[in-house]
DNA sequence: CGTGGCTTTGAGGTAGCTCAAAACTCGTGG
DNA sequence: CCACGAGTTTTGAGCTACCTCAAAGCCACG
């Protein structure tokens, strides 16, 4: 399960759009940091290697993160497509950190949070990227907590697919209109306060409206302009 | 509107809890960028002076801050109690800043968010400060984030009055069991995805339950073991 | 003492839920 | 290469949590 190889500063610097958030010492730093990469094969939980905290490089494949509630409801904070940075915010303010799983194969390496929280303190390069970063992310959380509050179950589908194509857009542009997504229904109703039925019948309508197609791990988007009408509210 | 006074790096310091995470170099420079008081009505908006991303400090007062959507439809992001900043996300991420408004009288002061981007990148303090805030944020988002995904009505009422009554304690605690809470019926329906009826009715059972009562602008804690069982999942 | 916002209550509608089962996909072992 | 099993998708049927509409009472403020 374990690969030798650990990564290079090169191949963090090529990673998700994360990276531009932090300067040439702060990647440098991450890249000392982080452990081995390891692989994790579909529907499996990242191991945390003990840390209270751990921060997640996924390599290659996709993820997921999420908390458990006491009684069986899960609550999917997000989705993570190749290349992104899992844990930064749980680390850094010592919250409990989401659990990670597997959508497909993984290949992915950790880094203890509390080694980086403590560069945090430590090194003005890593705060400054910190802080960039994270505000990124809030943006994009409240964003994500305005579909969920006030967005109809067809919007939220519709606005969550909208928000991946873009994100995945932002990384590697294509502009095709197709984009990889192996999220499972299931996922997806935990991320949006859905039934797993009630997304089906979602993407169903989406489908039947001529809007977007999903197939088992793409998308296929018809109609951008409505797509986009539907998913600003 | 506008009273003559700038608020004194003292006072700044005084302010609710998210001064903790700055050190005293970072809150000086707030305390220089941050323009005069100025008190807003009841149910009035905070005005932005023309910045593109207006950030807050509220002295006196509650607020909170929101965003519109095209339809009509509206999305609370928090409530914000006395003491709180608000806007720094969006300001250091060029993010669309949200409206804020007024639950009560207020009396702010602003300083302009393109300043404070600014800093981040200039002054280690502030980085490694607005680090630290943001990442304390973003943890409180997710769990606001996953009362809405998966809690019921009646629990997302509870779960929100007991955050807010964590928060309070937090700054100045009390241990009596008995909040501020000045946030109208339908502003916390458009913080939790609810309507406004919806909202009413869920406060009314939480009271027969005997679990708490909202008054007016305060609420009082009836059975704070039961609450937490109940905003935990 | 009137007016606007907030709260409360009733009545009826519907979006989204649960339960249940069938069809499909895919990795695994024989 | 096939059969099996686990997870996923799809569909149907019935239920309920929450919504909308409407109206009345209440309170604060000018």
């Amino acid at each position: 399960m374990y690969t030798a190889d650990r990564p290079s500063l090169g191949w963090i610097a090529g990673q998700g759009s994360w990276t531009a958030h932090f300067s040439d010492t702060a990647l440098e730093q991450i890249a000392e940091l982080v452990g081995p990469l390891f692989d994790v094969s579909t529907r499996n939980i990242l191991p945390d290697g003990g840390a209270q905290n751990p921060v997640f490089l996924i390599a290659e494949g996709w993820g997921y993160s999420y908390y458990d509630f006491p009684d069986g409801r899960r609550h999917v904070v997000d989705v993570h497509p190749p290349g992104e940075i899992i844990g930064v915010a749980a680390a850094c303010s010592r919250h409990n950190a989401p659990r990670v799983s597997t959508l497909t194969q993984v290949t992915a390496a950790r880094l203890d949070g509390a080694v980086l929280r403590k560069r945090q303190d430590t090194s003005d390069d890593m705060a400054r990227g910190l802080s960039r970063l994270l505000a990124a992310q809030q943006a994009d959380l409240i964003d994500q907590m305005g579909s969920l509050a006030r967005h109809t179950a067809y919007e939220r589908v519709a606005a969550f697919l909208l928000r991946l194509y873009e994100r995945l857009e932002k990384g590697a542009p294509t502009g095709r209109g197709v984009f990889a997504c192996p999220v499972s229904q299931q996922v997806m109703g935990d991320l949006l306060g859905l039934s797993v039925v009630h997304v089906n019948r979602s993407l169903r309508r989406l489908a039947e409206d001529g809007i977007l197609h999903k197939r088992a791990s793409d998308v296929e988007i018809l109609d951008a302009r409505a797509l986009r009408r539907l998913a600003v509210g």
